[in-house]
This record gives C-alpha cells, structure tokens and sequence, in this order.
DNA sequence: TACTCGATTTAGGTATGCCTAAATATTAGG
DNA sequence: CCTAATATTTAGGCATACCTAAATCGAGTA
C-alpha cells in the first residue's frame, strides 16, 4: 500500500491558507484573487501560481477554479486553523509573559508562527492556561480546530446610534492598534455610537464615559462589536 | 554622502557564520571549506558558493583565500555572536521557563534564532535575569559580543587518570545528550577519569559516586571540563 | 622535482517564490 | 448583446540556496 507522502507544506503556502480562511474562505464562500493579493501584498499573478500550487498538492489544499476564486478543502481548513491556532497563541504568549506592547505582538507572531513546534505550542498553551481568546479578542481554535461562530459584527456597518460591547481589534496596522489602545478602545469595552458620518467615520463613547471621541473610517474598519 | 546600505544578511548566512565561529574562525584560525561542510550538512561546493558570497557582502563577512580556509572579519564575528546570543538565550528560556527536556532545546533554538526580534531577545533575557550560561554549560556572549575566553578542555583531550569539573556539553546531538543527562552528567558536576581507553571511551565516576561509567569516544567528545 | 590523492572550485542544473508585461476572461453599462 | 473597464492568467525573468559531476589545486612522498 505504499501512500505516496503529502508534500510538505510551505511557508508561503501557510500563508495563503491563513489569509484564505481569514478572508473567508471557508463554508462555500470564495475569495477573490484580488483580495488575496492586498492582503498578502503580493501581485495577483503571485496569487495565481500559488492557488494552482495548492490546489495540485496531495491533498489539495484549495478548490479553485480560474477566474471564480478559491475556497479552501478540509485539508487547506485544518491546516490553516493550525496556523491561525500558533499565531494567536503567540499573540497572547508575547502579551501576557513577555509583557509586549499589544500593538508589537502581530509582527512577531507572524514570523515565528510558521516555526515553532508542536512542544512549544503544547507548553505556552499550559504556560497559559489554554486560552479561549487572544488579546485582541480574537477567539484561538481549539487542538482540533473547533472555533466557536464567530457571531460579531462590524462597526462600519451599524447605521444607527445605539449601545455595543467591543468583541475584538484586528491586528494588522500596527498604528490603528496603538491609536485605539490609548483611546482605551479594547475587547470587552462597553461602546456608544454617537454619530454616523456617512463612510468617514463615527463618534463614539466609551464605558460610562461622557467623553465623545472621533473615529476615522480606517479606525472603525478594525473594531467589531456584539449588541448588548 | 549617499552610503549605500550593508546587503542584508539570510538565515543562511548566519547559519555559516554561527558555524565559523564555533568551528574556530575567530581569532586568526582558519577554517576548511569541509569542516564547514560536514558541520552545515551540505556539500563543499555550497560551502564555496556561500564563502564566495559573504567575503563578497558589504561589509565583507568574512576573508577568504580559495584554496586556503576562511576566517570571520570583525563585521562577521560580531554577527556570528549576535546569532550566537540568541541562539543560548533561547536555549536558556526554553529549559528555564517553557521546562522543556534539555536534549530538545538546541533543534528548536536552531530554528527560532533566524526569527525572533531584539525585543524578544530583550524580554526574554530579562525574565532570566541576564544569565551568563545555557543549560549545557556554555558562555551567552553579552549584547555587545563580549565573551569571557574559554579555559575548558576536552574529555577526549585527557590521557591520565584524575578528576575535574564538567565545564559544557555539546549540544549537537540530541541522543548523546540524553544519555550523559541519565547518567548524571551535566555542567558543574565533578567527574572523575578512572581508566582509559584509548581511542574507545573512557571508564569514570560522578561526584562522590563510586560507580564506573563507561562513556563512549562519541559520548566523551561531547564533554567540555576544567581542572580541579 | 614530479606525482598522486584528497580537498576545493567551477560549471551547469533544480526548486521556491516572487516580479513585470502582455494576453485573455469576466462583468457591468449602455 | 456588445463593449469597456476590471480582474485574472500566462509567459518570461530574477534571486536564493541547494545539488552533482567534472575540473583543478596543493601538500606530502618517492
């Protein structure tokens, strides 16, 4: 029965699985090439030798269909929940032992996602008592890759006033996370829209209190929230 | 004044450096292209490839005579200890604080090294408390390179009976790690030469013990000691 | 001094993963 | 339903870092 061995998955090849899965690509949805490529700032022809790549790996890691986009298959899935799995568990290990400025973790997470082993995995997760969430409020899958719904919304897309719980921060730009922590905008927070102004941003409150602060479009871009 | 910036240094790169270093290539000793070789696990001509390339950088990384070794410029030893410092500053974290098993922590060292930031370095190294030695008993070069020089010997160097204390152990080889560490053979411990069997081991004691253990040549090379 | 053998270098080739420019497919508007 | 604008793919290149096979060098010995 000689079962010719997986090929071995990349670094470059993580990545894309992660942003698929990230950007969606899971249950039935696709995600464009063109998405992809901003977010993996990379050309679009990049983006297709890879998804061809994936797709012809054993297994294949992607479905993918030219010109109508890439989902991923339960194998690129699993693997992409591994991975997303050690970066937020690194997230959370940088912030919580190694006491980094949240707005560093992302950055270091990124690189050494990709290197760590299943020990250094196993022990920061005991190290911190096999945490739900990352600090930016991201939910961290399960050794299995069980994660529950994800059941957040977007703050650019409430389009009236009311009250909400902040659920997480996305951790990309670096410069929105420190703009945003020193506003005390953070997971769990309790957040007032004031004002809506259309497509450029909102006013919002914080907790009780009765302070107004303006939010740009790009800032509200990286917070969801729950309704209370 | 348009200084045009050092190229940027690979993971490779550092890998040859880090090996010179250790192999010697400092302080005016030379180096053989097949000393690398057999270190790096690659062939001698990647060796040469790569020397070309790294007496080529700007700065120059190291000088190199074909035909006649290479030894590290001041800009490749300084790096090479840099490397070197995060390699035994992650050694030290992983046994000290993540508790992994001493035979494991040299692999992934070996990994992580190329990928974590000074601030991880920084963190790390204070959560230890600036240690001076990893766990196998080697010297952490400080932030600015200096190193404390090595008084130590090899067991294998030893041609009469007597007793000294265990300086390092070589940290290449997971197996022979293990062994020495069930058999109670670690830095700082007294070990005492009983009999010797040239070229095929040696007979010796530890500590007080009057047990005989008999040590391998393979397993003695890995033993580093100092006088009584 | 010349020869031989081991050490080293050169030449040429592989794979990854990125790029640009040119070609082509899809989609939305008229 | 046709066309323009947009999205995507193809083709051809570059750099890194490794390999093998075929030269070539150099040190010790006859």
């Amino acid at each position: 029965m000689a079962r010719r061995p997986a090929n071995p998955i990349s670094e470059s090849m993580d990545d894309y699985l992660k942003a698929i899965l990230v950007l969606g690509g899971s249950e039935g949805k696709k995600v464009t090439s063109t998405a992809l490529a901003r977010r993996l700032n990379v050309t679009p022809a990049s983006i297709t030798n890879m998804l061809q790549k994936l797709a012809a790996s054993t297994p294949a890691m992607v479905q993918y269909e030219r010109h109508h986009g890439v989902q991923l298959s339960s194998a690129g899935k699993k693997r992409a929940l591994e991975v997303l799995r050690h970066h937020r568990l690194i997230e959370t290990f940088l912030y919580e032992v190694l006491n980094y400025p949240i707005e560093e973790v992302h950055d270091e997470a990124e690189r050494l996602e990709h290197f760590i082993s299943e020990r250094f995995e196993e022990r920061i997760a005991a190290k911190l008592g096999h945490p739900k969430f990352d600090p930016h409020g991201h939910c961290i899958p399960a050794l299995d890759g069980r994660m529950p719904k994800d059941s957040s919304m977007r703050l650019t897309d409430v389009r009236d006033e009311g009250t909400f719980i902040i659920d997480s921060i996305s951790d990309i730009d670096a410069r929105i996370l420190k703009v945003l922590k020193v506003r005390g905008i953070s997971p769990g927070v309790q957040l007032r829209v004031r004002d809506i102004y259309e497509d450029h941003g909102y006013a919002v409150s914080i907790g009780s209190s009765k302070k107004i602060l303006q939010l740009s479009q790009a800032d509200s871009a990286a917070i969801k929230i729950q309704p209370m």
